[in-house]
DNA sequence: CCTACCGATCGGTAGG
DNA sequence: CCTACCGATCGGTAGG
C-alpha cells in the first residue's frame, strides 16, 4: 500500500504540471523532480507517460458517467436533471480542479486505442445530455430550439469553473452552482422585459 | 511580395498543426512538411517557433479588442451590446476557425515578454465586457447577479463554437449568432414558466 | 530506487 | 532555399 500511495502522489503531481504545461510540454524528468525521484525510478509505478494520462482521462470520464446515471435516477424533469447535471459539473470541477482541467484539455493526446473509448464515452454522455434538453423542449419545460447548439452552449458555459476555480475561492461550491444555474434557466435578460 | 504570401502560408499552416497537435507536439520538421520547405528553410520567413505562435495570438487579440471598441461606439442598450459581442466571437470563430482555437488554447505557451502582454489585453477585454453587463444589471436591463460569473459563464458559453464549427457547417453563422443569443438572453426556461 | 545510457528528435545555426 | 550539423533534451531500458 506504500505503493499504491506513490502512484497516486505522481498522478497528482502529473495533473498539476499538465494542466499548467500541457501534457507534451511536460517531461518525465519534470515530473520526477516534482515527486523526489529521479525520471527512471518512475517507471516502477507507472508503464508510460500515456498510461498517466490514459489513468486521468478515464478516470474524470467515469465521474461524469456515474453522475449522469445516478441522476437520471433520481429527478425526473427535465428542468432539474439539468440543473443536477450543473451542479454535477460544478461539484467535480471544484472538489479535484486539477485534476478535470487536465482531463478537458489534454485528452487529445490519448494515443488509440484509448482515444477512440474517451470519444465513445463522451459522445454517450452527450446524447444523454441532450436526450434530457430535448425532452425539456418537447413537453413545454423549455423554450423550443436546437437541442444541438442549446447542448453545446450550456455544456461549454460550465466549462470556465475548470480553469478559474482554485486561485478564485471566494465563491463557495454551492453559491456559484446556484448563480449558473440561474444564468442557464433565466437567462441575462429580466424576466419582465419583452420577449 | 512573394516573401509575404509565403510567411502567410507557413503562419496558416501553423495554425492548423497547433490547433490539431497543440503548441509543444508541433514540431518545425512538421510544418516544414506542411509547406513543402526544409526545417532550415522556414527561417528565412519567421524568426523562430515561437515568434509564430506571438503572431497568431496578437493578431487575433487585436480583432477582439477592434471588435468591441466598434461595438462601444455602434450601440448604446447593454442588451445591444451583449448581442453584438456575442455575433463578434460567432463571426470571428467562423470566418477563421483554426487560427482562433490555436489563439483560444495555446497563448499559454507565450514565452515572456508577450505572455503578459497577452494578459494584459485580454484583462482589459474582459473588464470592459464586464463593465457592460454592470450596467445591464445596475439599469434593469439585466436581472441581478455576480457580473463576474455571469460574464465568464457568457465568454465560455460562447467557446465551443471554436471547436464545433468547420467541420460542422451545418448552420450559417448567422442562424448560429441568432440561437445562442436567444439561449443566453432568454435561458432555457420557458418565458412563462414559475420564477 | 539508483547510475548509466540508448536512439530519436528537438529548435536552431553555419555556410553557401 | 538547401545540406550538414550542433548541443540539448526527450521517453524509456538495462542492470543491479
Amino acid at each position: 500500500m506504500g505503493e499504491k500511495t506513490k502512484k497516486q502522489l505522481i498522478l497528482e503531481a502529473a495533473a498539476v504540471l499538465f494542466r499548467d504545461k500541457g501534457y507534451p510540454a511536460t517531461s518525465m524528468r519534470d515530473l520526477a523532480r516534482a515527486v523526489n525521484l529521479q525520471a527512471s525510478s518512475l517507471y516502477n509505478h507507472i508503464s508510460s507517460k500515456q498510461d498517466i494520462l490514459r489513468e486521468i482521462c478515464f478516470g474524470n470520464a467515469r465521474r461524469f458517467l456515474l453522475g449522469i446515471d445516478h441522476i437520471e435516477q433520481h429527478h425526473r424533469s427535465a428542468t432539474d436533471r439539468v440543473a443536477a447535471l450543473i451542479e454535477l459539473h460544478i461539484q467535480i470541477a471544484t472538489e479535484d480542479v486539477t485534476s478535470i482541467t487536465a482531463f478537458n484539455d489534454e485528452w487529445r493526446h490519448l494515443e488509440e486505442p484509448a482515444l477512440t473509448r474517451f470519444r465513445e464515452w463522451r459522445k454517450q454522455y452527450e446524447a444523454r445530455f441532450r436526450r434530457i434538453i430535448e425532452e425539456g423542449m418537447e413537453n413545454g419545460e423549455f423554450r423550443a430550439g436546437d437541442p444541438q447548439i442549446t447542448l453545446y452552449t450550456v455544456l461549454s458555459s460550465l466549462r470556465w469553473v475548470y480553469d478559474w476555480y482554485g486561485p478564485n475561492r471566494r465563491v463557495s461550491s454551492g453559491k456559484l452552482s446556484e448563480s449558473i444555474i440561474n444564468i442557464i434557466m433565466g437567462g441575462l435578460r429580466r424576466g419582465d422585459a419583452k420577449n
